[in-house]
DNA sequence: CTGAAACTGTTATGTTATAACAAATAATAA
DNA sequence: TTATTATTTGTTATAACATAACAGTTTCAG
């Protein structure tokens, strides 16, 4: 389960049908909710719902908002390195966006460096207010 | 319910009982886990701890952990300003730290304010390996 | 003292996530 | 192809995390 982001791999029913709800949605979405929007294509137990969600997020498609209980389709842009990932929330209008900075990223790891840990995958997650609602 | 780090005000009874479970653990503990320990000094209800728990973390005295459903007593060094807090959790040991540093802080604002982003309230959580597991 | 604000106790319920098992499907190699 | 192995699927049940709603009590400033 080793991809680059953006050489997805040929996805499963299941898979794909979850990642078609999260692409259709502009927001992040939680695992129910999914579920709730999928039982009319024949999904019926939460299960379906997060085996997809951890493969998708495996893959480097979508991720997990932790603070939030909620996943979210990948859009980063293409030409930046898979490593690091944050996500700006607006306290205001709810919106969720991607950053994803090398330099901040170097950053991140030489501040833990410091303290003799060796980063493996890292969850950043802002919380404030967006341009438009600023 | 603002205050500065390390200027507790006075707890209330279930909340020192809280607070003490948290500086007596030397990890996290789910809220669940703080109940069962508080169960024998009287506490029986969930939204005992809960509540508790949202006033340590609204003085800064204890941090949720996002990635883990946990809690866990601030220990961040005095001197150091409240701004950023960052964890570093090790996935061989289970060993949680806690970093902050100004520096970084302000590499996140201004990597967020790149993207025009107000940052408020950010939660950084990192995986890896601790010193003494590598 | 008294009224407002905060805290407490309690029951019930809502939300998020996984365990365990059996069956079906897809990928691989002989 | 056919046997073998991996993965995916479907299903039921349950575990783990969190809050709603309401009533009663304590605290404390005015």
């Amino acid at each position: 389960m080793e991809h680059f982001p953006h050489t997805p791999p040929n996805l499963t029913k299941n898979q794909s049908m979850v990642m078609a709800a999260l692409l259709k949605a502009n927001g992040p979405l939680s695992a129910y909710t999914i579920l709730d929007q999928l039982r009319s294509k024949g999904l019926r137990a939460p299960l379906q719902v997060y085996r997809a969600l951890d493969k998708l997020v495996g893959y480097g498609m979508a991720h997990r908002l932790e603070s939030m209980n909620a996943f979210i389709a990948c859009r980063h842009p293409d030409g930046e390195s898979g490593s690091m990932v944050a996500f700006t929330i607006c306290e205001s209008c709810g919106e969720v966006a991607e950053i994803s900075n090398d330099r901040f990223d170097s950053q991140l790891h030489k501040l833990a460096g410091g303290a003799g840990f060796n980063v493996k995958k890292s969850t950043v997650e802002l919380f404030g207010q967006c341009e438009a609602c600023a």
